[in-house]
DNA sequence: ACTGCGGCCTAG
DNA sequence: TAAGCTAGGCCGCAGT
């Protein structure tokens, strides 16, 4: 195996070796799909810039020479002279981060030393980028003023702490003498717990940099002593909040906002310009205007998005080293967000290599030559959107640790800003949902880096995450046949073979544009971005918990209540949902399912459950508050109705469930195809994030658990799912006139199925939409439960375990065959299984023949225990899923299944599934 | 043969 | 320093 990973290769062993058959060796054939789909998009091309051309088919053996003009599409467009007096600047705000820097004079803020400075980039609707520099925004929190504490003692304070927290530092290498900027009081309310509306004097502590405000926070919480004050221990409020967070949730702005900059308040870099945009301002944190996504704020800049993949030629059976192995070929495409087709195509290539009819091919004899004008293309292009596969863990590492061995001292500077150098390094990210993850990073300032195979590992689940099964998967198209093995040898063929390997590589960065475009990965995360409020960067760095602490901020800022800092402990767990027992069985009637939508939000607005509604203990005695003014939830907690207060997660979800309905109503009547696809993206992130609310109150060891919420609202949700099935089974009987007696025979969490004794889909249908909107009136609004589907027939398992032909839209036709828990959506049985189970389920349920099912089973068994099926079948998964990463990097091969399924296992598992149906 | 437990993955 | 939640089936394994 020489170069690369990824590309689903057959399983080692002996039994599928036979089974290769097609490797290299023809490659003279005539051309693939893909290569026609190249040469059309050369084609159409030429219809629409007939001046310009690509010169798609040109061949251009660089050799030493290497000019960012060689294609004049390269270049953004020209942008048109900015004249900050007279000319306002409106751009889409695609990354923000921040550094320290020199204060620029003109500007608000200190003036001493490294201030922190905002730093905005992102696209006009010219297609013309924008660096912005916010200057004069400084990272704050919150300790409550103690007693006696006037104005009169805030020098001394700020004096105190400042000499404090230079005495803590290590080494002052920046040579500061204020860390303390200046000490506020100001009228707050801590959002935790219900204490009256009591706002009581809070100081609000400006530090000179991000990075002091853990010192600080850390001495005060010690105990500090200043002026005639008692040493004592200060807890601190919002001490934890990002400076990127802190800075967008005080100007408003939200991830891929648009921002704009009137004319007369803002300043143009002319000379001292740091960074590679095409306009680059100076603009004071209070004088930008921030839009938020509405009507034509909805709309998205034409971003460049680039795409590549690297080749590298490795030796036999041994995994490419950066430090011995070349880079052999980059194919690189672009694409501009919104369009269908990317508008470069092109591959470096070491030697010589054919031409390739829609794509450039640019040759190169010498590798560092070839990495250091791949980079300088990369400049050039100056993309917004970097995107591969694996792209983060394996094709930049490599490529900056080759430019490194090769001393290509001008390849690491990817990102937009001159002179910062890009550096790899290690990052390690854990989380209960996703385990531990080791990731690479690399600095690229201004260009988000969006993943395809993280973005998949983040929100699909998958057998498989190779390139090649996940184009199948969402495409229904795979790679180029290309071996990974023979890629050393068509690269020291000729110029015919690594034309081959060329138009391999090319496929390579084409899959994953066509793969964001069908997910509509940029657009789903950029309304995601917009809805919670974070940099389109974190949703891929980070995890759940910084989007509703984005939100809870913003929430809270309106209200003048601030978020405490707790430390993080693990302690008991709560309850959670019930389960109804099901009753086991195969039911050739249908069964109605019910379900309550959006069940925790809306319980938590139903019953105004918040931080800020919390009765802690006794403290419903202390406030003097009467039975009328709060509820008890059935874990005995305490609440204040919203007529005493209305709590900020209820106004969260609120803003959320409304934003989506809004955004579904516009859906159904948007025609553009576009925008339908933005706004589906955003109703499926407000759903989303409507649903992560409650996990981050539950949240132990997070940024502020408060498992009063968490059990209350599974408490409410118990009661609730006991009390539709007592509701349903009581209402429908045959002594109340109807049919049968009803009978639930299964429920989980907030759904339940009812067979309800009548014989048709269209009569369930009915009954169940009636029986929704009955017991929904026994519930507070906006609890609801709904009709939503009948299965007919339905095969009960056990808990979680289930299959039913799944009919919605139409009583007549069934929309498809559901199957939860079992087998066949297990990634951790090998394809067999799941292959057999499956059709024994669809014999079983769509058939109606049970015994068709067994026979089926028996044979395939039988097939098996006399070798008559191929053992590659076997092939599990299981490994291949928990290493999804490693696999992909590393093109493991995934290993037989002999020594964990063995036959006689599989006859346990469809044993297991036949009783039921009543052999 | 049974039980308890950890690992894995799913349902919701 | 950063990390949504619980319920629960089923497998393999160890101990009795």
């Amino acid at each position: 195996m020489d170069a690369k990973r990824r590309n689903g290769g057959p399983p080692r062993g002996g039994a599928s070796q036979a089974k290769r058959g097609k490797t290299g060796g023809d490659w003279e054939d005539s051309p693939s799909i893909f290569e026609e789909e190249l040469a059309l998009f050369e084609e159409a091309d030429m219809e629409t810039e007939e001046r310009e051309g690509q010169a798609g088919h040109d061949v251009i053996p660089v050799g030493e020479l290497f000019s960012a003009d060689l294609n004049p599409r390269w270049r953004r467009p020209q942008a048109a002279p900015l004249n900050p007096d007279s000319d306002t600047l409106v751009f889409q705000q695609i990354d923000l981060d921040y550094y320290l820097g020199a204060a620029v004079a003109g500007m608000p803020g200190q003036s001493q030393g490294n201030v922190p400075i905002i730093r905005m980039f992102g696209v006009t609707d010219s297609g013309n980028s924008v660096c912005c520099h916010v200057h004069g925004f400084a990272p704050y929190f919150y300790i409550p003023a103690p007693n006696g504490f006037t104005s009169d003692h805030l020098s001394e304070f700020k004096r105190e702490l400042n000499s404090a927290v230079l005495k803590d530092m290590r080494s002052n290498k920046d040579n500061m003498s204020v860390t303390v900027l200046a000490v506020d009081i100001t009228r707050k309310e801590s959002m935790y717990g219900y204490h009256g509306k009591r706002i009581a004097d809070f100081l609000r502590i400006t530090m000179a940099m991000p990075r002091l405000i853990a010192p600080a926070k850390r001495l005060l919480e010690q105990g500090f002593k200043f002026g005639p004050f008692p040493i004592q221990s200060f807890s601190s409020y919002e001490a934890n909040i990002d400076f990127e967070i802190r800075f967008m949730v005080d100007s408003d702005v939200v991830g891929c906002c648009w921002i704009e900059l009137p004319k007369g308040k803002y300043r143009v870099r002319e000379e001292r310009k740091v960074s590679l945009c095409q306009y680059e301002v100076d603009v004071g944190w209070t004088q930008l205007i921030s839009h938020p996504a509405e009507g034509e704020y909805q709309r998205i800049a034409p971003l460049r998005v680039l795409s590549f993949d690297i080749e590298c030629a490795g030796r036999k059976g041994i995994f490419p080293e950066a430090e011995k192995d070349p880079v052999i070929q980059i194919a690189s495409m672009v694409q501009r967000q919104g369009e269908k087709e990317p508008f470069i195509r092109t591959v470096f290539t070491l030697q010589s290599c054919s031409s390739i009819v829609g794509s450039q091919v640019l040759c190169f004899t010498k590798e560092s030559q070839l990495l250091q004008s791949w980079a300088e293309f990369v400049r050039t292009v100056d993309a917004d959107i970097i995107t591969g596969y694996n792209i983060q863990n394996f094709d930049l590492p490599y490529l900056l640790n080759r430019a490194a061995t090769l001393k290509v001292s001008l390849f690491p500077y990817l990102g937009r800003v001159q002179g910062i150098k890009s550096v790899l390094r290690d990052s390690s990210f854990q989380s209960k949902q996703m385990g531990r993850r080791e990731n690479k990073i690399l600095n690229m300032e201004g260009r988000v880096q969006f993943d395809l195979l993280q973005v998949l590992l983040r929100d699909y689940k998958l057998r498989s995450y190779t390139l090649n099964a996940v184009s199948f998967h969402f495409l229904q198209e795979q790679k180029e046949d290309v071996q990974h093995s023979i890629i050393t040898d068509l690269q020291n063929g000729n110029e015919q073979t690594r034309r081959r390997l060329a138009v391999y590589c090319l496929k390579d960065a084409y899959l994953p544009l066509r793969l964001l475009q069908k997910l509509m990965c940029v657009i789903n995360y950029m309304e995601m971005a917009r809805v919670t409020g974070v940099p389109l960067t974190y949703l891929l760095s980070r995890g759940q918990q910084i989007k509703v602490v984005s939100q809870l901020l913003r929430q809270a800022m309106k209200q003048g209540l601030v978020m405490p800092v707790v430390k993080p402990e693990a302690g008991e767990d709560y309850t959670g949902a019930t389960v109804i027992e099901p009753e086991k069985g195969y039911y050739s009637v249908p069964i109605a399912t019910l379900d309550f939508s959006s069940l925790y939000p809306s319980i938590m607005m139903a019953h105004n459950l918040c931080y800020t509604t919390l009765l802690q203990k006794g403290s419903a005695e202390k406030l003097g508050l009467t039975p009328e003014d709060f509820i008890k939830t059935p874990t005995g907690d305490l609440f204040v109705k919203s007529s005493v207060r209305k709590g900020l997660l209820p106004d969260i979800l609120e803003d959320l469930l409304s934003a989506r309905k809004k955004a579904k109503a516009e859906l159904k009547k948007e025609t553009d195809p576009f925008k339908k696809q933005v706004l589906d993206g955003r109703q499926l992130a407000l759903k989303i994030s409507a649903n992560s609310v409650y996990g981050f109150t539950g949240a132990q060891v997070g940024k502020l658990p408060c498992l009063e919420i968490s059990q209350s609202v599974t408490g409410f949700g118990r009661q609730m799912i006991e009390q539709t099935k007592q509701l349903v089974e009581s209402k429908y009987t045959i002594a109340n006139g109807y049919q049968a007696d009803a009978k639930v025979i299964y429920g989980d969490t907030d759904s339940v199925m009812v067979k309800l004794g009548v014989d048709t889909v269209s009569r369930a249908m009915e009954v169940g939409r009636e029986a929704a909107e009955w017991v929904s009136s026994h519930f507070t609004p906006p609890i609801k439960l709904e009709f939503e589907k009948v299965y007919y027939p339905y095969l009960l398992i056990n808990k979680k375990r289930y299959a039913g032909l799944y009919f919605s839209s139409s009583s007549d036709t069934h929309d498809k065959m559901d199957c939860k828990g079992i087998e066949t959506v297990r990634r951790d049985n090998c394809t067999l299984v799941a292959n057999l189970i499956n059709t024994c389920l669809q014999t079983i349920l769509i058939d109606r023949d049970p015994q068709g099912a067994v026979a089926h089973a028996k044979e395939v068994i039988s097939d098996l225990l006399c070798n008559r099926i191929d053992i590659s079948q076997l092939v599990i998964t299981k490994e291949l899923t928990r290493t999804a990463q490693e696999y992909a990097a590393k093109q493991a091969h995934v290993e037989l299944a002999e020594s964990l399924w063995k036959p006689i296992q599989i006859k346990v598992v469809v044993l297991s599934l036949l009783p039921v149906v009543n052999l």
